[in-house]
DNA sequence: CGGGACTTTGATCCTTATCAACTTATGTGG
DNA sequence: CCACATAAGTTGATAAGGATCAAAGTCCCG
């Protein structure tokens, strides 16, 4: 618990170079490496409430987590998904504006948000690098309302396909097609995807026989695609 | 053209309090105000372009304004709506990710990219206040998320009917119920609010008169809107 | 007053949701 | 290690919400 006896993680973090600390001086990090602290999660653990008062962020250092929203009804929609060097969490505001729960076995780099707000705001560099990740964090949930608010089954799948390999491959290392990787074990189950996607079950296992069938992609087992045709996919993708 | 002799804007700016500015000190102010320059815009003028080089950001001041993008067939989705006080463009980015076209005349202070980098990165009080802004932006393009997933049409125009009469009521001024405001003038053509919502224009028409019929609204002209009944409104789109 | 853009309304079709049955995986205890 | 229970996924039939296509109606502005 006290942050002085606390082993140096960071300094054999597997995201030191991608994360928000990337930028940090060893002094830096030593203090940041004083008020955060390893947490591990099990597939299915919750890390955070939505509406709950924000009280954690949190660097993701190994597995898949979603964010989740609900309807009034009980329908979920998922937000978005963080992987490695990923950050979560909302800094500087009252309360959490959607749930966070591991979709595989994850390890996170917790902090408490008053601490992580007080450093950010002692520590430029760090709020830069914050800034610019939800700048991109952004631009990315905005590409996901075209997404949302203009695809058709197929070419939500097509994309949702596409864009799970290639942020899945830095764990996998496997097969690829001059460089871009075409297969990846998948984080999420079916109801999942259909979350992501704002689709239901049935939709998107229907969809993704028709891509089997039509040669587009091999499904080795529930958890797992392989895109046969990559170039075809990110063509309805576009 | 020359900032050593361009009027001192900001001391008078209808914003200084609520902007990214606002927690700048007065000689930080005239730093920014040489840099940046007052620009009118008329209904339909376009200031950015999706994809191009990323050379200007600005500050809404007057008006309301769009962020956009196409789907590859031309089905075009608005990503979000600018009013005033808002933050425009992509600040440390190689392109715009998004169109941004006026939809009503208005005013905007623009800064060359690099010229507002350079600022920011000079000024962590900015930079702070930008990151909570691009914070907030980012809760909101997650809710339409779901309003885009997971609701069907009756929904989303009750959400946008109830989100536009809020973010027009500095402007307008006019009829409230106990402090919420129950009018607006509509920024958006029935087009405009299709692709807001990720519905055809049709259908937003067809909705439209429905909740008339069913004394929800009132539809004084093309452009204006009166909500009957603010609360049903508010039920539907929860 | 007339022309063009915008909007509404109507008829029909299509995609996806819903409901239901069945199949395949996963896992647990005897 | 197998049998059974349970969860997850697939497939089928049907229905519904919006999209699409087409036409008529309004508003705006010169």
């Amino acid at each position: 618990m006290n942050s002085s006896h606390a082993p140096l993680y960071c300094q054999t973090c597997s995201i030191r170079n991608r994360a928000i600390c990337a930028d940090l001086e060893d002094s830096e990090i030593a203090e940041l490496n004083g008020i955060g602290r390893r947490r591990n999660l099990e597939a299915g653990e919750q890390l955070l409430w939505e509406g709950d008062e924000a009280v954690l962020v949190a660097n993701v250092i190994e597995g898949v987590l979603k964010l989740s929203t609900q309807t009034e009804e009980g329908k979920e929609q998922i937000l978005g998904l963080a992987y490695p060097s990923d950050f979560l969490g909302r800094p500087f505001g009252e309360t959490t504006p959607f749930g966070v729960e591991a979709l595989t076995d994850a390890n996170v780099c917790v902090f408490q948000r008053a601490d992580f707000d007080r450093f950010a705001r002692e520590h430029p560099r760090l709020e830069h690098k914050l800034l610019e990740r939800t700048l991109s964090e952004l631009d990315r949930t905005r590409r996901w309302m075209l997404l949302l608010g203009r695809m058709n089954a197929e070419q939500k799948l097509a994309s949702f396909l596409v864009e799970t390999v290639d942020r899945m491959a830095p764990a996998t290392c496997a097969a690829s097609l001059n460089g871009k990787p075409t297969q990846a074990a998948l984080p999420l189950s079916r109801q999942q995807v259909a979350d992501v996607l704002g689709l239901t079950i049935e939709t998107v296992s229907r969809q993704l026989t028709k891509m089997k069938n039509d040669g587009l992609i091999d499904l080795p087992s529930r958890r797992e695609v392989v895109l046969l045709d990559r170039e075809a996919l990110e063509a309805l993708a576009r």
